[in-house]
DNA sequence: CTGAAAGCGCTTACAG
DNA sequence: CTGAAAGCGCTTACAG
């Protein structure tokens, strides 16, 4: 059952099949009518193929994880924002295709921007991630629309959406301050990774602005954003004989990891060693202490990925650029709830 | 840049390079080095539209969230299912379209068949979900392979992958039984979940071989899989006066959320109620007490659901259904590792 | 081993 | 308001 059928079964043109598909204003309401019955009535679905071979549009969204180290749909963080990017997206007529990385991952390059040719999407959203392939630059700057998640593309037909790593800290170190205390310490992933990076900057650039020591034994990295890296990190921290009296760990799983850590050396949280994590997944809400953490609102953050996506492809709109504002979640694990806060 | 160029940059035919890009052996081993040489040159890309329209296959496979209540990317167990899903189709050369549920959520049917059509997928996988749509069956007794994750699915080009919701369900019994616990209860979801009434009916009926009493206030319902309906339905039974030894939860959402409705009520888990849930989610383990629960190989579930869909779209294999093996984890809040287990 | 040509199912100027 | 026809970029019998 193609267009051809249902023309000549409404006894009408091929054309005047088409402009009702399209919704095209020039039709007599007797023609509109009669052809869209026919059609509801043979069940007959428009081949998106022979569509997308005639326009060169897809309503297709590509969905890439960037990068060699790439996250997936087991992290936290971008499953929420991916959820509702995809929600928005499906509400604005277009469906999502995921490109898998395995082929890619072992031979050279991982070609995205050939393989957004081959499928010709309408635009794409690049999530953020480690040792970014040379082909994700070369998307950037071809004229497909790119949104990017915590990823600065600088394209002339891309955006992006950052969360405000600088901030997330300056309140990390200012709710702190507050609470009296005066040595802080910090855990991130790695050094490839400008996400905890930035955090670390942003920390160690506000507790100089408050007149307060950075500690270098107190700054460790994990190797990445997991429980375990948390784990080992906090050890090795320990281990070192010096210990700060709060800690900010660029991840929720690495404040849970880091909180184990301090469990097992019999140093309690908040009351030795405060923690603030960076997220606020699920799990952080379940841990004893319940995790204090950052949170940002991923919603809304997929959210404006789609519209600001769909605005490229649709009103050639400027490149734009959005921060989200983060909020801090008070719960446990930071000490403000302690009958007998350390205040000065 | 298409294919008529490259043939024309060689001084080949079309049909030549077709013939190349495609891999077909009557090629000379001169002529096609020639063609791949200019492919590898000029940057080109087959457009996938130009080749679904005229070979109807798209090297796509539909991942379809089923039913009007549905799972999505946030789901902690399918989400696992999907990205091994996800990596085994990648490397199989497929790519995956998440088709949005949005548009149709308000109005009425969502045809997955017709949207598998206009997209021409190769196949797709089904996630399991509660108030199917009607055209769900369509889909699965047309012609598209499919492949159901906890879902059964009955179509001549269908298959399907289940947990073992009995085995899951006697295994908790068992165990219990073991420590001793004679008075056993459950948490469900709701009576429209499949998955809830088979651990439930699965449950009950291991109960009764062990020649147990099954007290119906011990049974509760929380009206979905997450954690306040667990809370909720705790705090009802606990309202009700009489309370079993020890609960099964048919997720570990439902049985965080009794442990908080137990602590609150000061009744301490395991010593007043022993508990276990399902699914193993990473929230599981930083539980206090840490959550006891049943595991599934979720790795291996998304493996098994790709290969199973592969050899239905190539080999016009048989339809299959594999059924996977539950495992016990025991971690605290089942009473397990109590100093002074409570065996009879 | 290579190529000419029909066909896949749409859209879109253009003519009427 | 409607329709004939070219074109989108591939594949595939078929002929040579």
């Amino acid at each position: 059952m193609n267009i051809k059928d249902i023309a000549k079964i409404a006894g009408v043109s091929v054309s005047t099949v088409s402009k009702i598909i399209n919704n095209y204003s020039e039709i007599s309401e007797e023609t509109r009518s009669k052809v869209l019955q026919i059609m509801q009535e043979t069940g007959y679905v428009p081949s998106n193929s022979a569509k997308t071979l005639a326009t060169k549009t897809s309503n297709l969204i590509g969905v890439i994880f960037a990068g060699k180290l790439n996250v997936d749909f087991t992290h936290p963080f971008f499953v929420e924002v991916l959820n509702s990017f995809k929600k928005q997206m499906g509400l604005l007529g277009y469906d999502l295709v995921f490109f898998s990385n395995e082929k890619f991952q072992s031979g050279g390059n991982n070609d995205y921007l050939a393989r957004c040719r081959h499928y010709h999407v309408d635009g794409c959203v690049l999530i953020s991630g480690q040792e970014l392939e040379p082909s994700i630059s070369q998307l950037d700057n071809s004229d497909i629309p790119c949104i990017g998640v915590d990823m600065k593309l600088s394209g002339r037909s891309s955006g992006y959406i950052m969360s405000d790593n600088y901030k997330i800290s300056s309140k990390v170190v200012e709710h702190f301050y507050l609470l009296g205390y005066r040595e802080l310490g910090y855990i991130g992933s790695t050094q490839e990774s400008d996400i905890s990076n930035m955090r670390e900057s942003g920390y160690r650039n506000t507790i100089e602005s408050f007149g307060l020591p950075v500690n270098e034994k107190w700054f460790v990295n994990g190797g990445n954003f997991y429980e375990a890296s948390g784990y080992e990190a906090m050890r090795r921290m320990i281990a070192s004989g010096s210990l700060p009296r709060a800690i900010f760990a660029a991840s929720d799983q690495l404040a849970i990891g880091a909180m184990r850590a301090l469990k097992e050396c019999s140093l309690s949280v908040p009351e030795t060693v405060a923690v603030i994590g960076c997220d606020d997944i699920e799990a952080s809400r379940f841990t004893t202490p319940q995790l204090s953490t950052i949170r940002q609102n991923k919603e809304k953050i997929g959210r404006l990925a789609a519209l600001m996506l769909y605005d490229l492809i649709n009103n050639q709109s400027e490149t734009s650029a959005f921060v989200v504002e983060p909020e801090l979640i008070i719960r446990e694990s930071c000490g403000s709830k302690l009958k007998d806060p350390p205040y000065y």
